[in-house]
DNA sequence: CGATATCTTGAGCATTTTCAATAGTAGTGG
DNA sequence: CCACTACTATTGAAAATGCTCAAGATATCG
C-alpha cells in the first residue's frame, strides 16, 4: 500500500484494463464513466474522500476512473489486498457492505434516469452532491461543482444545453445563486418541491 | 432454510420493509422494482434461476420484488445466514462477488437508460434476456418474455407504446417473431448492428 | 360468453435535442 | 500587458424523438 497522487484529467483506470489496484479516495474528486464506443458516454458516479474505487471482484474494470481534480489516493495491489482480507475476515464483510451501499445508490439513481423529468434530474443531482459533501464538509451553503457542465449531463443522461438552461432559470428564480467553481443553495425546499416528495 | 413458493404477482418483499431474508430463487422470474410516490415505476432488473435476492446488508429493502410466474426459492434468516457465514469465510467471497457483479450490470443498465435511444433500448434488453436465458436453459431461439410490455417499458425508461410498436416493426421486418408468451429471434445481427457495438 | 386486462395502432403534441451563434474563461507566448 | 487560441458555457430557434391521448383489437379468465 502507498499513496498516490493524480492530476486534473488523469486516468486512475481506464475500462477493460485489468483490475490490479484498490484504492481509497483521501482527497478530491474521480469521475467514474462508462464509455460507447461512438463517444457517448455515461457518468455513473463520483467519488470523494472516503470512498473506495475498484472493489469489485471482476477481473477487469467495468468503467473508467479520472480525476476532476488533484486527487490523493491509497492504492492497494489486488493481490496482496487479497491476502489481507484473509488475515481480517471482517474486511471482507466491510467491502461487501460498501458495495451493497453502491448498489442501492445506482439502483437509485436508474430511477432518475428511467423515469424522472430533466428538471427532477437536475434537481435531485443537485441534492444529493450538497448530502454527501454535507458528510464530509459539514453544513454548509455553498456547493462547489468540480465536475464541468457536461459531466453533470452526461451523469443525468441529458444533453449540456438542458442543464445550462434549467441552472440558468433557478439562478433567474433565485433558487440558486452563482458563485465561482459551484452554486450556493439559497432555497432548497424549492428544489426538494420539484421532485414532489 | 426452507423452501417457498410464490404465485404469479406475489410479493417475496417490498420497498421500505425490514430486509430479514435472503432468497436465491430455484425456478420462475421475478420483476425487481423501485417505486416513486406518484405511481411512476423503474424495474431495475429481473431476476431468474439461480439469482440472489436481499443480500445487501443495508437494514431495509430498497427496491420491491414481486413474482411473474409461480416461482420457487430457498429462503435463509438473515441473522442465520449471517452465523453461517462466520462458519464459512469463503461464503462472503462469494456474497461479494455476486454483489459486484450486480454492480456492474447496473452500471452498464445506466448507459442504456441515460445514452440509448428508444429503439437501441428495446435491443439492448432483448439481447441480455436472451443471453441470460440461454445460460440457464442452453441455445433457444425462442426467447419466452414472462413480462409484459408494461414491464420491459418500465425497465427501459419508456413508455408502453413504444415497446409495443418497436416490437410490431421488428416482427414486421422479420427480425423477431411473435410466439405465444415470448418471441423468436429471427435474426440476431440486426439487433446487434442497432447497437452498433 | 361476457368482463377485464393487456396490447396495438394512429394522430397530435411536448419535452428535450440538435444546430448555430455568441459570450465568457483560462492558458500561452509575443 | 495584450492578443490569440482553445475550451466551456449560455442562449435562441428549429427539429425530432418519444409521449399523451384515444380508439380498437386481442387475449385472459371466471
Amino acid at each position: 500500500m502507498h499513496h498516490v497522487n493524480f492530476q486534473p484529467k488523469s486516468t486512475l483506470f481506464e475500462q477493460g484494463d485489468e483490475a490490479g489496484s484498490l484504492y481509497t479516495l483521501t482527497s478530491g474528486t474521480v469521475r467514474l464513466h462508462y464509455d460507447l464506443p461512438d463517444g457517448r458516454r455515461q457518468i455513473v458516479g463520483f467519488a470523494m474522500p472516503g470512498d473506495f474505487l475498484g472493489l469489485s471482484l471482476e477481473p477487469r474494470f467495468g468503467i473508467t476512473a479520472d480525476a476532476l481534480t488533484p486527487v490523493t489516493a491509497c492504492r492497494f495491489d489486488r493481490h496482496r489486498f487479497m491476502n489481507l482480507i484473509d488475515k481480517h475476515p471482517n474486511l471482507m464483510r466491510k467491502m461487501h457492505e460498501v458495495a451493497s451501499h453502491e448498489l442501492a445508490i445506482a439502483q437509485e439513481h436508474m430511477v432518475v434516469l428511467g423515469r424522472r423529468r430533466a428538471e427532477e434530474r437536475v434537481a435531485s443531482f443537485l441534492l444529493k452532491w450538497w448530502q454527501r459533501l454535507k458528510r464530509v464538509q459539514g453544513n454548509t451553503p455553498t456547493l462547489p461543482l468540480p465536475m464541468g457542465r457536461q459531466d453533470i449531463a452526461d451523469h443525468l443522461g441529458l444533453t449540456i444545453e438542458t442543464v445550462s438552461r434549467t441552472l440558468a432559470r433557478w439562478m433567474r428564480e433565485r433558487i440558486i445563486l452563482d458563485v465561482p467553481d459551484g452554486v450556493r443553495i439559497l432555497d432548497a425546499a424549492k428544489l426538494e418541491d420539484v421532485l414532489g416528495n
